[in-house]
DNA sequence: TTAAAATCTACTAAAACTATAGGGTAAAAG
DNA sequence: CTTTTACCCTATAGTTTTAGTAGATTTTAA
């Protein structure tokens, strides 16, 4: 299952990429735009922000906006950022990797042989995406 | 991330499968060769018996065996009843839809456009694997 | 220089889910 | 009738998710 945090936080990232200006937007605009929790939300731009894809003004007229263009965002690192692993198995995972602990050898290993496949063809998906793209 | 409960699913069914014979296999060998819980396992065979992929014997010489041929054994519905749905969110899902609650509109929706192509992708993975190409 | 408007930070907590253990019941075989 | 096995129900520790609370900090504008 999708989390609720990277749920929404795609859908603010979508919310300030169809802002054409790049003037900062409050936490309390996207939130009622988009059905937030404005709580929630705010520690979902934080680390949004942490991470590269946001910057933040304080204070009266200030917010959130994007600190790059929309088509240079790539899903891939959104997904990472906010969801985690992109493999559903770490032992499958490219910037996660960790061996399981009960599989002898993961080259025999069905769910290994299995979930390579589905990261492989959903790592495609993501890398074909950028915020652009989603834009409605 | 992939349950525990899915793991070691596949890898019973995979053990089962790599058993030439449809002699019944013991909960407690199954276990022990692929180093899972046995109560655990034991209640992830129940409910793969009860949705038709196992049958089982109880007594002397009883246990669990596949009761269709590994190549006819879908991942697509293994992975349903091992993980529930294969999109990452109901309003994209095929046998469990449901409508966000926060979404105006589906068409319009930036997750709904992503995760619609995530849950081809995986779907096309699982519909080109049966049980029998993940036996090593 | 004060007040208002924002973000930032840390702490807490309820709810849901996961993984597992325990103990008893039912059926099959010998 | 005893052993062996699956079956079934319950509890529970642990983790993750999804927030909510309270306040500190920074910026702008009056």
């Amino acid at each position: 299952m999708l989390s609720k945090k990277t749920k929404y936080g795609l859908k603010a990232l979508t919310y300030l990429a169809s802002v054409n200006n790049r003037e900062p937007v409050q936490i309390a605009e996207i939130a009622k735009h988009e059905n937030i929790s404005q709580k929630f939300l705010e520690s979902i731009l934080l680390t949004l922000r942490r991470n590269g894809f946001l910057g933040s003004k304080k204070g009266k007229g200030g917010g959130y906006y994007l600190i790059k263009e929309p088509h240079e965002i790539l899903m891939t690192s959104v997904m990472r950022v906010l969801e985690g692993p992109i493999a559903m198995i770490p032992c499958v995972s490219l910037n996660f990797y960790e061996k399981c602990d009960d599989c002898p050898d993961e080259k025999k290993c069905a769910v290994h042989k299995l979930m390579l496949q589905v990261r492989d063809s959903a790592l495609e998906v993501y890398r074909n995406n950028t915020l652009a793209d989603l834009i409605p």
